[in-house]
DNA sequence: CGTCAACTTGATTTTGCTCAACTACGGTGG
DNA sequence: CCACCGTAGTTGAGCAAAATCAAGTTGACG
């Protein structure tokens, strides 16, 4: 039966990893899951905000559109277990202000009626402190993301995407212009700075898969952000 | 007695707006006052979190630092009955990820133990529910930041904040480089961009006095984001 | 084998940053 | 009252990063 699985993909989802069972059985039972193929939208930056949303499999990515489309800023990459639309799903504001887009071909996903989440969120205390807790790691990943576009360039960017993900084995690369939204940028800027790491010795690349050669010397690359915040406090 | 002075501030505090005032007494009662003059530092960022403070009187500057203190980015500027460190008051990390630092010569603050808020809100619901509307309403400004860091160049910025603070009334513009902390860039870019403003006939400036002339062009000049939401969405 | 998408590369332009000089203004103390 | 100083603002010159435009190249797939 379906809602035994949505059960047991909401009882794992960090979110409500606090909650007892017998609290989400009425979400499960309203959940209905979803399949989409990479490229599908899960949802539109505009539309009306229907559901919140549970990855069950495959991944999906939010991003936003700038210049007529011409640009885009991925904000996240979920993956199993994550939540889509957490955040706008309590707010005020009636529409996603976000678009979301499967990025592999089973994408499945659970949705969830947001009125639904929303009372039962409201009426459950210890589901009330998971979300407040789960809000708050999330605004200091933005926070992250935003200084480090403001503050650091582009190659200290690539270089701590590259020490964060293929630091350990090496990593299927997403195409330049995954990247390119990921950081930031264009695919262009993307190619070029990889090339040069390439030229430095700092990364093997082989059919868009990377392997981290010298980590010092990417770290160094990466790092000029962490100096700041070492800096010691005084008044 | 200042802990009718501080129930008074709290129950007219946005975030506890919904909350009876019996349940705020006991933070009323833990509260304390402290004035700072122009400059002085609430907290600094890696400073353990003692406590989130609501502003009673005067204006709080959030702000990161970056390149060794070379640049800054603010990141809300508080007035009274606002939060200061209130997202980071209820995350598991123990230090501010920011600085915050007086704008005017009294800025009274009132100063509550986070402890005792997390407990608070955790045990009210209608608290909590009020944590969530305004952390969400939070991140949404953050993600607007976000994009127009990334996405516009400065002349919109700045347009942007023309049109947001002076379009009606004349304003009061703060220094070029408070400006340009604001907008993410150096002081001196600021200056240039005003400059040309000015010279276009979009604004007259008077001891850093501004007024809107020519609205609409600055909206022109502000809008190339609006354009790109405008889209209609298809695949 | 043809086509399409992704990738690469070069040339050019724009934007913003940095450094440095210079000006204007508001005190302060002689 | 005036010389002095410090801060904020302005402006120019040079430079670096990144965006843009425009070819080419490669590779996967039908």
């Amino acid at each position: 039966m379906s809602s035994d699985r949505a059960l047991s993909l909401l009882s794992r989802a960090p979110i409500f990893q606090n909650a007892r069972e017998d609290d989400l059985l009425p979400l499960a039972a309203l959940g209905h899951f979803s399949s989409l193929s990479r490229g599908q939208h899960l949802f539109q930056a505009g539309q009306p905000i229907e559901s919140l949303y549970v990855v069950a499999s495959g991944s999906v990515r939010v991003y936003r559109l700038a210049r007529g489309g011409r640009r885009e800023l991925t904000l996240h990459v979920e993956g199993p277990r994550q939540l889509v639309a957490g955040v706008a799903a309590f707010q005020s504001r009636a529409v996603y202000p976000a678009h979301a887009q499967a990025l592999q071909t089973p994408t499945e996903m659970l949705a969830l009626p947001v009125d639904a989440v929303r009372e039962e969120v409201f009426n459950t205390p210890t589901l009330a402190q998971a979300v407040i807790g789960y809000f708050a790691r999330r605004q200091a990943e933005l926070l992250g993301r935003l200084d480090s576009l403001v503050f650091s360039e582009l190659g200290e960017r690539l270089a701590a995407y590259l020490l964060d993900h293929a630091a350990d084995a090496p990593h299927a690369l997403p195409t330049n212009s995954e990247l390119a939204a990921l950081l930031g940028t264009v695919p262009e800027i993307v190619s070029r700075k990889l090339g040069e790491f390439y030229r430095l010795g700092l990364i093997v690349l082989e059919r868009r898969t990377v392997r981290v050669c010298d980590a010092a010397e990417l770290a160094r690359l990466a790092g000029s952000l962490e100096e700041g915040t070492t800096r010691k406090a005084g008044r």
